[in-house]
DNA sequence: TAAAGTATTCTTTTT
DNA sequence: GAATACTTTA
């Protein structure tokens, strides 16, 4: 029996999986199995030590992972294990605090509403508004992160002390906000994980409960809890201490939310007897992608050296390219990869393009859909925060907290019912005169009490608290129906024609509105109030769905714990990765190193690292320069163009540098560059073709062997020439100024008759 | 009140 | 250059 479960683990890995009573921290490198091992622990104590399944409790960072988890470790027990508990933090904190609410001890019911960011913004502007406070010179996103900051330490508002005249400002704001939040009966992001610990912290009775439930804790991706996270793990932990987590301090990337990888020494202050088992061996990538990887993190101080190996020693070189433009960059990643294609007979699948931003999926999709390659994008522009679904949700969400102001004020005139501000703020202030809750104001406009607003928007009022009490009536039954008749009543398409600009929009707005009837036609077993919690906690990587064969395009903090036998790495420069905003703070350029070595680090076999000459960054175009992580990979273990690695010697060949200057290239030229118009993907759609060849070279002006002149560089020969969106790229060898790679359209290029 | 026009911010990263 | 916030106009 304990055979099946152990084989194929080596020692660290076994000790890991049976390791019995007590805290046990893992320090697992990248593709050390760490997955494996916590999903053969949690199989082990089910059938090894008979723990009762609802006994564990095992977090994971995202809600794929814990579905992926839970799929595995059914496997290996054969059959279902209705009562394990296996979340990340958010959606089991969520979880339990409907079970608290409704029992009475918080000032919530368990219907409340989760906020996102976008609703919190608003409740920040208000708050700031009514404190009279410049909104121009304090930026409520900033308030926004230090109310968001304290709350990841457990700092309520009465606790909060101010150092400085912000700090008074963020102190009143959240006191409001908080207050806001209450009487809406909503809870943002950081609510649920300090709602939870305070719960536990402070209520003898329903911390025992769920003390003496929880037998084993186990944690996933440890280096990126927060402090209220850590707290939740060492409440839930006691009185047994069966903690066991898992970790890589340099997979730390999630300090911009609070996470904070000295957690992992503070685990170890707290939990002396605990156990350290160390994952060295690395199963995934080639020798030469862990150097790369080594060396990139080997230059960030203060961690604990790991001695990573693996046995598939050698390996393809890390490729390094340049390109002109992100949408050159994207162009070359599809001919690559249609190449590697024919080349490893692998599918899309096995490929994936990574980027620091997402702003930076863009050029690469266009390219994608230009070559006919089949592609799903992670994250984006995310589908619940789209127009129209956020509308039809914010309905969902009123009927299931008609408490709600924030929701209520964004649905209650859309579509358009005459209802304007100034009826809005009356009908409010008439609910508060009479102290009626927002739900009961609701209910007696429905019953067609007199109102304090005149005119259509009357009308408009009862009709809106009418189709309310309705829509509740049945949600309670049927919610698709409940969904069916929303869309219906309030002419939820014509409205979508009011507010589109172009045909297409509204074919795409209505396709998201089918996609949303998809999804609660989906999830029919669940009631509202748990529709709505998953709804508001999908993490954008849950949407992967790897069924389909396609390219994989995410972010680097999306890749985490994923990997892929071919990863592109693209925009490798100055200011993007690094990003910009950490150049000041060494702390947060860290965490940028962390990422680009967790990035490295999904690849099993190649890796691709790209950066583009210039780039489109809010609209115009800046020239950028390659990374300064360069500096730090051995040359020796990659091939390709990079002046940070070639040094000096090529410097003064360096391709562009002389050539494009700063000016703008011609318009004739600029007009050719305008991307081709973008037929609509199907997101996760099937995969067209892709197997269009590779264009053949339009005619070039230039020829190799030709010889020519320029102003500046003198006489030289040209070695290739090639036409890249819509212009000639000239690649001439010159006899003082070495090898430059020249526009046509303005390079000023002579032919001479030699 | 709605529509149309103008100004401004925005890009880190995400539960 | 897009999305939103704010202002002006009908």
């Amino acid at each position: 029996m304990v055979e099946d479960l152990l084989a194929g683990l080596n020692p660290q890995q076994a000790e890991a999986v049976t390791a019995v009573e007590g805290p046990v921290l893992v320090l697992a490198g990248p593709g050390s199995g760490k997955t494996r091992v916590l999903t053969h622990r949690i199989a082990w104590l089910v059938r090894e030590t008979g723990v009762p399944a609802h006994h564990l409790l095992s977090v994971t960072f995202t809600n794929k992972a814990a579905a992926e988890m839970r799929g595995r470790v059914e496997q290996l027990l054969g059959g279902r294990l209705a009562g394990l508990q296996i979340g990340t933090f958010h959606s089991i904190c969520a979880r339990l605090l409907r079970v608290e609410a409704g029992a009475g001890v918080l000032p919530y019911g368990q219907n409340y509403s989760i906020y996102d960011t976008d609703d919190q913004q608003r409740v920040v502007k208000g708050v700031l508004s009514e404190l009279n406070v410049d909104t121009k010179r304090v930026q409520p996103g900033r308030v926004l992160n230090a109310i968001s900051a304290a709350k990841n330490e457990l700092i309520t508002p009465d606790e909060f002390r101010s150092a400085d005249y912000f700090g008074e400002i963020v102190r009143r704001a959240y006191v409001q906000y908080q207050k806001r939040l209450v009487e809406n009966n909503a809870m943002d992001f950081d609510d649920l994980l300090m709602n939870t610990a305070l719960l536990l912290r402070d209520h003898d009775d329903v911390r025992e409960k769920y003390q003496q439930r929880y037998e084993y804790v186990l944690v996933d991706e440890f280096q990126d809890t927060n402090q209220a996270q850590y707290q939740l793990v060492r409440i839930l932990g006691r009185p047994q201490e069966n903690v066991f987590v898992v970790g890589d301090e340099d997979q730390g990337i999630y300090a911009f939310r609070g996470a904070d990888y000295r957690n992992v020494m503070q685990f170890r202050k707290d939990y002396p007897a605990a156990k350290v088992i160390l994952l060295e061996q690395n199963y995934r990538s080639t020798q030469v992608v862990l150097d790369t990887a080594r060396a990139i993190i080997d230059k960030n101080k203060h961690r604990t050296p790991k001695a990573l190996f693996t046995d598939r020693s050698g390996g393809a070189l890390v490729t390094v390219q340049e390109a002109y433009s992100e949408q050159e960059e994207g162009e070359w990643i599809a001919r690559r990869i249609e190449e590697l294609r024919r080349q490893r007979k692998d599918g899309y699948a096995d490929f994936a393009v990574m980027y620091r931003t997402n702003a930076q999926s863009r050029a690469l999709e266009e390219a994608f859909v230009r070559a006919g390659m089949p592609y799903r994008l992670v994250g984006g522009v995310g589908f619940y925060r789209r127009r129209e679904v956020k509308d039809l949700i914010a309905y969902l969400k009123l009927i299931n907290n008609p408490n709600d102001r924030e929701v209520f004020e964004r649905v209650v005139n859309v579509p358009g019912r005459g209802i304007g501000e100034k009826s809005v703020a009356n009908f409010l202030d008439w609910a508060q005169n009479k102290n009626l809750t927002l739900a009961e104001a609701l209910e007696a406009a429905a019953d067609g009490v007199a109102l304090p607003v005149v005119g259509r928007a009357a009308k408009g009022l009862v009709d809106f608290s009418q189709l309310l009490r309705d829509l509740r009536f049945m949600a309670a039954q049927n919610l698709l129906a409940a969904f069916d008749e929303l869309t219906a009543r309030t002419g939820y398409h014509i409205y979508l024609n009011e507010i589109s600009d172009t045909a297409e929009q509204v074919t795409e707005r209505q396709e998201n509105v089918q996609a949303l009837r998809g999804v609660i036609a989906e999830k029919k077993d669940l009631a509202l109030d748990e529709f709505l919690a998953d709804a508001s906690l999908v993490a954008e990587i849950d949407q992967l769905d790897s069924s389909v064969d396609a390219v994989t395009l995410l972010t680097l903090h999306s890749a985490k714990g994923l990997e892929f036998p071919v990863v592109f790495i693209t925009g490798v420069e100055d200011g993007l990765l690094p990003h910009s905003r950490t150049f000041s703070e060494p702390e947060e350029m860290a965490e940028e190193r962390r990422l680009l070595y967790v990035g490295l680090t999904r690849a099993q076999d190649e890796l691709y690292l790209t950066y583009a000459f210039r780039r489109v960054l809010y609209g115009d175009s800046t020239l950028s320069t390659p990374s300064r992580f360069f500096d730090d990979i051995p040359p020796e273990l990659t091939t390709g163009l990079s002046p940070r690695l070639r040094g000096a010697q090529q410097r003064s060949g360096y391709k562009y540098e002389t050539t494009w200057e700063r000016e703008e290239r011609p318009s004739s030229v600029s007009g050719a560059f305008a991307s081709p118009k973008i037929i609509a993907f199907p997101p996760g759609g099937k995969a067209s073709g892709g197997s269009r060849p590779a264009p053949a070279g339009p005619p070039t002006k230039y020829q190799p062997g030709m010889r020519v002149y320029h102003t500046k560089f003198g006489k030289g020969t040209v070695q290739s020439s090639k036409v890249i969106s819509g212009d000639e790229e000239v690649q001439v060898r010159f006899e003082q100024a070495g090898i430059k790679l020249l526009s046509a359209s303005f390079a000023n290029l002579v032919v001479l008759d030699e």
